[in-house]
DNA sequence: CCTTACTGCGTATCTCATACGCTAAATAGC
DNA sequence: GCTATTTAGCGTATGAGATACGCAGTAAGG
């Protein structure tokens, strides 16, 4: 009565099954198999990881893999919680405000280099090791807000969603800027074409004004526009904390 | 050369191709199609949607609609357009602010209708007809901000952004509850059973304080969030108006 | 009337996820 | 050591799904 109770998923993504005695000693590991679905994804996006081309990297056969998982999204479960891999400790002595861009900053990167991570579903709550660090550092950065617990663990869900839909709207334009870059470049000659100014009159207007002409070049301002809903989202968070949490230490008179 | 140099999609969507003079006269009509999905995407949910049991709803066969959809994904894209209809009305005279929350909880409303519109990917700019009906109201209503048009594009793209990325959470949370409630209810256990308080100090003390055990109702939280998210949102756009913005009447002295 | 463009559809191919059961390996208990 | 038990890898089969290809019948244009 140890780590039975556990959801599959959680036990497995901290490792807790105890090692097999017997039988053939395994050749294949849960984490090559995580690692190589990983890589595929990285080279080839997220629709290319089958079951049978994990596989084939690993040089073993499909079904080998499900002696280690029970699914193929019990797969992506396991590389969500290890594509996150583990924040960057959080400097010392950092005040919320800074501490929270810091993270924030930090997920961005780490989601960089696995842009498929913004397509998995969110299953629930942060229960993996690396997902658990990740919340663990924002709410550590909390800590002498006095806040009350639950509402710093709302403060950090809130984050949490604020930077996930930037990143996949993000991703998803991106993917699609590279599947047709005319739908993009085109965007304004469009509208022109297709809008009817008596239907749609503030688009026209913003039409007219040119605004859709200009070669769409987000990759430099995604970054700007992150930031600025991010520091939106923490002066909300600032005047919640004035509000909500207890004194904090004034310059004395 | 009227219709011509424009991406396929949008040429569908906004039904520009000309009716054919010859042939048999179709017995399927491409709005048929997208509403026979989108009524199966609604009862079962988007992995249902295969064309075969598209064309099954239909009384046809799979590969009668080819003959109207060049892909599955072709498809997508017109329900992703389909399923938002057209926004209510915007009040005359309505403020910017007010409108903009009108308009956000409109947009709730109309996917909530339709919960896997949010899993769909936004490929793109809003193109189609629906879509773009709901880009002009939101513009519409900055009309009097004196912001520039460019500006009014970026806010309204944040807001964008803010409503889907909010709307995603909350569904992918709510079908990982419906599939695994005992991952949301045995949260707080599972922590205490796996967190060490040394890798995880700001959880566990989180934990302690029992935040995790008491059941997680977000269908009732998740609408108050939605708002205090949004009003956030919101208070940012005015600061930004009144830096950016051109004057606004007051009050004479 | 016949050519032509077009619709619906049957068939075939390829990719997938995954169930089932066999074989062989390694250990536990004797 | 010997044997029973447990387990890893894998071959095969099934069923779903997307979609290419080509045929057959239909309706308008000439």
């Amino acid at each position: 009565m140890d780590n039975d109770e556990l959801p599959a998923d959680v036990a497995l993504m901290w490792r807790l099954r105890e090692p097999s005695r017997r039988g053939p000693k395994p050749s294949l590991s849960l984490d090559d198999i995580v690692a190589a679905a990983i890589a595929l994804a990285d080279a080839e996006g997220l629709a290319a990881v089958s079951m049978a081309r994990v596989a084939e990297r690993l040089g073993n056969s499909t079904m080998a893999l499900y002696r280690h998982v029970k699914s193929k999204d019990e797969l992506f479960v396991m590389m969500s919680d290890a594509a996150l891999e583990r924040p960057d400790p959080m400097p010392e002595g950092i005040d919320w405000r800074t501490g929270l861009t810091f993270w924030a900053d930090g997920v961005l990167t780490a989601i960089r280099r696995h842009p498929w991570y913004s397509k998995l579903p969110i299953s629930g709550p942060p229960a993996g090791p690396n997902n658990l660090a990740w919340f663990d550092s924002a709410l550590g950065v909390l800590k002498d807000t006095g806040l009350p617990e639950e509402a710093k663990v709302g403060v950090v869900m809130g984050l949490i969603t604020y930077v996930q839909g930037e990143v996949r709207m993000a991703f998803d334009l991106a993917a699609g800027y590279q599947d047709n870059p005319d739908a993009f470049r085109k965007f304004g000659a469009t509208l022109r074409r297709v809008a009817d100014p008596r239907v749609y009159p503030a688009v026209v207007r913003t039409v007219e004004a040119g605004v859709f002409d200009e070669v769409g070049t987000f990759e430099e301002d995604s970054e700007a526009d992150f930031d600025f809903g991010l520091q939106l989202y923490l002066d909300g968070v600032a005047a919640f904390i004035d509000r909500v949490g207890g004194p904090r230490p004034q310059p004395s008179p």
